[in-house]
DNA sequence: TATTTTTGCATCGTGAACGATATAAATATG
DNA sequence: CATATTTATATCGTTCACGATGCAAAAATA
């Protein structure tokens, strides 16, 4: 009995990592003219489905906890890209809405994920194998997120 | 056309990032103990299978830069888990060799993979999908770091 | 050999993630 | 109604990830 399984080309969680770090780096070149970064440009497509959304919400959402997400939302609070403003039904929310900046970069993020899409299949040849990803990445998540 | 795209749940980079997060979040209840974090374990994973690397071959294994990497290791160089001594050969180089303390580690480190590949199995019935992550993740990888 | 370029490592600043903790408001329970 | 518990948000500290930049040593080139 060896050592084999702590090899580091065995191990998925690497994988999961090293490829979704590279992933987000592909959406750099996207993100940058439009001055945010992905977890901000995340938070905006949650927004863009349904604005004025308490901060708990978002936190779910994006499968986060809220000391990530407060501080997130601060910064672009601070940006211009949204206002965070306090709950009247319950006072303890904070309600989080799109200023005009924030709605306004809708259109111009409308085509990034086409550029991305071509973008990775000028890279790998295929998106087939992509596609595949989707159904196993859900079932994952939803293993390890169930409490 | 509308903006369909932009809807959360149609982002493959989404379920990756949510999917590295989670994993390496299933990791803490084995690194905890050994008082290390995930990065630190992919590092110990890259000394263990061979000591006395520079920063740079590390680097490269882990496709970090050393930006990332350095003080990385000075943390754990800080902690007891390895040395960092000048190259010989090249002056510029430091060489990464693992103490008595990260040398030991390994053997409390080596039914991790297995326990968190029970963990999974419990979670999700089957490890069949996982598998099927591999090829495409490689894939995947390859693509986005070529440069 | 002298000069340029590249390489290996480090430092700094910013933005995330996240555990721990705090606080006030809402809700549940006695 | 009084008290206990839960919920929504925020703050703090630590560790990463990474762009930008700096520096010295090595390698390449003139």
């Amino acid at each position: 009995m060896t050592y084999e399984q702590l090899k580091l080309n065995n191990q998925l969680c690497f994988r999961l990592y090293t490829a979704a770090r590279l992933t987000v780096g592909a959406y750099h070149p996207y993100l940058d003219p439009l001055g945010i970064t992905y977890p901000q440009y995340l938070v905006l497509l949650v927004l863009w489905e349904q604005d004025k959304q308490p901060v708990c919400d978002i936190a779910k959402r994006l499968m986060l906890d809220t000391n990530t997400v407060t501080p997130l939302l601060q910064r672009m609070e601070k940006s211009g890209l949204l206002r965070r403003t306090k709950g009247k039904t319950d006072t303890r929310q904070r309600i989080v809405s799109l200023t005009e900046k924030g709605s306004a970069l809708r259109e111009q993020a409308k085509h990034i994920p086409e550029c991305l899409s071509a973008n990775i299949l000028e890279k790998m040849g295929s998106l087939e194998e992509l596609t595949t990803l989707v159904p196993a990445l859900d079932k994952l998540i939803e293993g390890l997120s169930e409490r």
